[in-house]
DNA sequence: AAACGATGTATTATATTATGGAACAATCTG
DNA sequence: CAGATTGTTCCATAATATAATACATCGTTT
């Protein structure tokens, strides 16, 4: 529609699955066709392929297609591709229990944040971070800690390729400058600790995970709604429960902190 | 390469994707192409598609294609599309966390029971019940539920159509008779129970959660391994929590029981 | 009940697109 | 450095996707 012409076949059965997300999760064969500008027999054709593989399914009753059930296939299936969402899952748990704060597991893909898993709050005022949802390297406490203890030359390179840091609120970081000290703050503190600068009124802390290799694998974090984030006890108190989860986790994953290696 | 002798392309991407599972998680190209009879073109070609919206991946160290991670945003949309899957995951935490075993949702896919959802236990001896896991409605506790409280008419044509069941342990039932008493017996009783029909040494209690229209939504189970399974004190504790949380469950997704009811 | 409007589905001739072999490039291996 | 393996590109041919049209199915209104 916007850069090349010519969409082959496949990229339209693709871009029709990219439609049902979870704030429309069903769609009519003709309405998916008005809204990505297909004929309804493009549709229809492309629908009935991804329904005999279970990519898509009719809803019994309101007759609407919706994401089939391969789909959970796939769920498992990231747990063998990102072993590290299978065995967080725990340590999230525990984090979110000990603080009552919602926990959640991020990853770099491409020059985005991804949260690969999330353990919710139960409290009534919670931060809500979906599997899935994505954030720019710049923006947000997990996004930054991300950025600051990622591998030395894709960080310099992801950099000094940043053009224009977009803002999310009036206190996104855009100021390249800025971010470079920030970053540097960060590896020194061990965590990142941001408010308000990915989603006004909500705070976040994050931790470095490693791999064997000492690489960077993911960022624990913790979400935190701004009333409990300014509360200096509770915070202080959130960061060494999230310390000490990043650690533990990192441990599992095959990493040797420096005393430990040193103790051998 | 069985049964239609024309694959088109989109065909080909999805039993490309559907390659990706967790017991294989990564590929390359040639290899993909041996072994579903394509050419190293076709697979480069389609895989070059796929990456470029973010379905597949290459690992930046393996150099292989993995699964990509707009799969972690259609497990968001997923809990759009079943919004059972949402609601669900506190009850089965907190159900696990009262057994100590395995929690699992199922739903019904065409003629298979399909789960939706796990919180497995922290114990050393546990049953696994991978996400997206399968299995015909004949064989389990969770698949037999779900038959025995399905709508009545897909019961009935279920049964007529089933041919040969087909067995995975000495265990699983496969005279259609015997079959249709045990539904009667778990509609009588509320719940299933069985031991090693599915898989061998693995007990399952299973209850049934409905839906505003009082129709079938899913099942609840318990996966217990057969020690704990044998013991009827343990096994008893479980059917009554299993059953108190399926009947919550019901009630947050609008069921209105018989008592409550006829409270108005 | 009947007519209407909307939606999902099947058909078909035309034109675009996918295909696999061969060549090339990049990478790993010993 | 040589040899093998793998990812990637090119291109003429053949097969597939396309949109218009027609048909079928459904829910609603009159």
């Amino acid at each position: 529609m916007e850069q090349s012409g010519r969409t082959n076949s496949i990229e339209k059965a693709l871009r029709i699955l990219l439609c049902f997300q979870a704030e429309r999760p069903s769609w009519g064969v003709r309405e998916l066709g008005v809204y990505l500008g297909f004929s309804p027999a493009t549709v229809q054709r492309v629908l009935q392929t991804l329904k005999t593989h279970g990519f898509v399914a009719r809803d019994p009753v309101t007759r609407r297609y919706q994401l089939g059930v391969v789909f959970y296939t796939f769920v498992h299936a990231l747990k063998g591709t990102y072993p590290i969402s299978r065995t967080g899952q725990a340590f999230l748990q525990q984090l979110m229990a000990d603080t009552g704060e919602t926990a959640h597991l991020n990853i770099i893909e491409g020059e985005d944040r991804v949260c690969i898993d999330t353990v919710e709050s139960p409290r009534a005022l919670k931060a809500s971070m979906p599997i899935g949802s994505r954030s720019p390297l710049y923006a947000g406490g997990s996004s930054k800690c991300l950025l600051a203890f990622w591998d030395r030359d894709l960080r310099e390179r992801y950099l000094r390729n940043l053009s224009v840091l977009k803002p999310f609120t009036d206190r996104t970081v855009t100021d390249p400058e800025v971010l470079r000290r920030e970053l540097e703050e960060i590896r020194g503190r061990g965590y990142a600790a941001s408010l308000g600068e990915r989603n006004r009124g909500l705070g976040s802390l994050s931790a470095p995970v490693f791999d064997h290799h000492g690489q960077l694998l993911a960022t624990v974090s913790l979400a935190i709604p701004e009333i409990r984030y300014q509360d200096m006890a509770h915070r202080n108190f959130c960061i060494k429960k999230l310390l000490e989860t990043a650690r533990a986790l990192s441990r599992v994953m095959g990493y040797e902190s420096d005393e430990s290696a040193a103790r051998r």
